[in-house]
DNA sequence: ATTTTGACGCT
DNA sequence: AGCGTCAAA
């Protein structure tokens, strides 16, 4: 009874030419991003195949990204460099940068903020998707531009050259069939034509000036998908690629679900894919329709089963949030079979370096985006456990040395070592995998205005901490006295750390990793901006000192960054400031003689 | 020995 | 909070 009702209510919907969604939405996706960024960087690598990878020690590295020239031979991401090179000899491969000794991604981070502004140009609801991926409502820009004078004026034939429809074949250029009239004429457009496809076409008028909009400005190609929804648009943008675009109307789903792939539509590509394949005996997507909303919901669950019952007639809800930059910031390396690390040294070292990583990118985001992450999760991974493990503490500053050691606690609560031979701590197993991921922004600093008022403009994304007195929580032992975070109680904040160092901490000290203090308590007096601006200028300073040989540290504020001390290990003198890069430099050393006696 | 990310759902 | 899934380069 329900389910008929149901049924009836669903055909109802889809006598609605759109889903019954009412929008317009677009997935604009960045063609081979990583590549595109390097070849800007280097454009004598322009026209030729091009793939990326990282590290290169090991089969020539992981490549990550592969240019469409390169894919003509065969190359594909996960392949190694090696392997690259046979299938495509002539091919280039753009290592990813590495700094400490890690990959660092943070020029395609910066690239992606380029394309994200020039989107924020064209519609005010964005959402990022992933570094090169972005979901659009042209929902409002594409009533307003009906609306407009320009509409009638419209050349269709000149400005859609690169768009597609679903379902059409419109790949053969001796062949042009009716979708292709369809789009090309604009007569059709006037009267032949449903009022769904009406305003995608509108759309991808609109979609064709971002497109050449972003190549201009930031000067990268990329595709687009434009539908009704989420699930739509996705599937749509990756149909003609590279530098094209596609249309899919709601009457065309059932024609393209027809001989769709599961595995190609979003949320179907791992496990529930799988499960609905083997349980069902299908393969497309459109198959699915021939099963009731009351057996997909006996075989897959409530929320699931409604969801594909929706979802094969081309139906999504998934909202489409309003948000550029990312909710979490993160960073972390794998150290696969023999790289695993056994020590705590080489633990604590490998912490040094993704919580500076880390910091460095903290600092970056709280200028830009003034904002605060209040919570680490530490992730690893001991061998031989199927999941790692991840723990959270709270990040009452941005401090190096706070986010090492409250890792290091971590990391040693479940994982005890064997032996304990001074500053050599050795586990029966070894760690595969550390990562360290930043999250839960509250808003800050000053310039609030602004800041403020996109805050309470968009939609639920962005939340208020309420100000309220300082409170004090406990969290992994330590007791930490939080910041007021919003509004002017902010300003005379003074932030103290409680240490608790344990024997095990206190062992480690005299570990050449340990150049500062643990928990080293900050005193804050005065803005943010003052704080900001005081870093800004000692790292001018620092730059012109040391005239950009060195890579400019961070963290911890000490009063006095120049003064020399003789380094323990080589004995030469060393200006604080690159102290701990040089101590970095002896653990290095130390590592590699390690490695070579295993 | 793909690696390094990031979002979200479940319990 | 911690784990699992899915996805992108």
């Amino acid at each position: 009874m329900i389910e008929s009702m149901i049924d009836l209510l669903t055909r109802v919907v889809l006598i609605m030419e759109d889903g019954g969604s009412g929008k317009v939405v677009v997935l604009v996706d960045m063609d081979c991003f990583y590549v595109q960024v390097e070849k800007r960087l280097h454009p004598e690598l322009k026209d030729k195949p091009c793939a990326i990878v990282q590290y290169n020690k090991w089969q020539g590295g992981s490549i990550i990204a592969v240019d469409y020239e390169a894919r003509k031979y065969g190359v594909k991401r996960s392949l190694k460099g090696k392997e690259a090179k046979e299938k495509c000899p002539g091919i280039h491969l753009v290592q990813v940068p590495e700094k400490r000794r890690k990959a660092d991604l943070s020029n395609y981070r910066k690239a992606s903020g380029e394309v994200m502004k020039v989107l924020s140009g064209f519609t005010s609801v964005i959402e990022r998707a992933s570094i090169d991926e972005a979901f659009l409502d042209l929902t409002e820009p594409v009533k307003d531009y009906i609306n407009s004078n320009s509409f009638d004026s419209l050349e269709f034939h000149a400005d859609l050259k690169s768009t597609h429809v679903a379902g059409c074949n419109d790949d053969d250029d001796t062949h042009k069939d009716d979708c292709d009239l369809r789009i090309s004429r604009g007569d059709w457009f006037k009267s032949s034509c449903s009022s769904d496809e009406r305003v995608l076409i509108v759309a991808a008028i609109l979609v064709q000036r971002i497109r050449e909009t972003i190549l201009n400005e930031v000067g990268f190609t990329c595709s687009a998908g434009i539908s009704h929804n989420k699930m739509l648009a996705k599937l749509a943008a990756g149909m003609h690629k590279p530098n094209q675009q596609t249309i899919l109307p709601q009457s065309q789903v059932d024609v393209v679900f027809s001989t769709t792939l599961l595995k190609k539509v979003r949320h179907l590509g791992g496990k529930l894919g799988e499960q609905v394949q083997d349980k069902l005996k299908i393969e497309c997507v459109g198959q699915l329709q021939e099963y009731s909303l009351k057996v997909l919901q006996e075989k897959f669950g409530l929320k699931t089963g409604s969801w594909l019952y929706e979802l094969c007639r081309g139906i999504c809800h998934e909202k489409i949030s309003n948000r550029i930059i990312t909710k979490s910031i993160g960073c972390g390396k794998n150290f696969p079979g023999p790289s695993k690390l056994k020590t705590a040294k080489a633990v604590k070292y490998w912490l040094e370096q993704l919580s500076r990583e880390l910091v460095e990118r903290l600092e970056e985001d709280m200028t830009e985006n003034t904002r605060q992450a209040q919570s680490i999760t530490v992730h690893f991974l001991p061998e031989g456990q199927a999941s790692s493990v991840a723990r959270t503490f709270a990040l009452p500053s941005y401090n190096t040395s706070l986010i090492v050691n409250n890792s290091w606690n971590a990391i040693n609560k479940g994982h005890k070592p064997v032996t304990n031979e001074e500053s050599h701590l050795t586990w029966t197993t070894g760690i595969l995998n550390i990562h360290l991921s930043a999250g839960k922004f509250v808003q800050c600093g000053k310039g609030h205005m602004k800041s403020l008022l996109q805050l309470m403009s968009s939609d639920q994304e962005c939340s208020f901490v309420s100000a309220s007195s300082s409170h004090s929580s406990i969290i992994t032992g330590k007791e930490v006295t939080q910041m007021t975070l919003c509004k002017e109680e902010r300003e005379d904040a003074v932030l103290t750390t409680t240490p608790t160092i344990t024997e095990q901490d206190q062992s480690l000290e005299t570990s050449s990793m340990n150049i500062t203090k643990f928990f080293t308590p900050i005193k804050r007096k005065g803005s943010l901006e003052t704080q900001l601006d005081r870093n800004a200028k000692r790292r001018e300073v620092v730059l012109e000192e040391i005239k950009g040989t060195l890579e400019s540290d961070d963290d911890t504020i000490i009063d006095n960054q120049f003064e020399a001390v003789l380094c323990s290990e080589c004995g030469e003198e060393v200006l604080k400031f690159v102290l701990e890069e040089h101590m970095d430099y002896h653990f290095a050393l130390s590592l590699d003689k390690d490695s070579q006696i295993n």
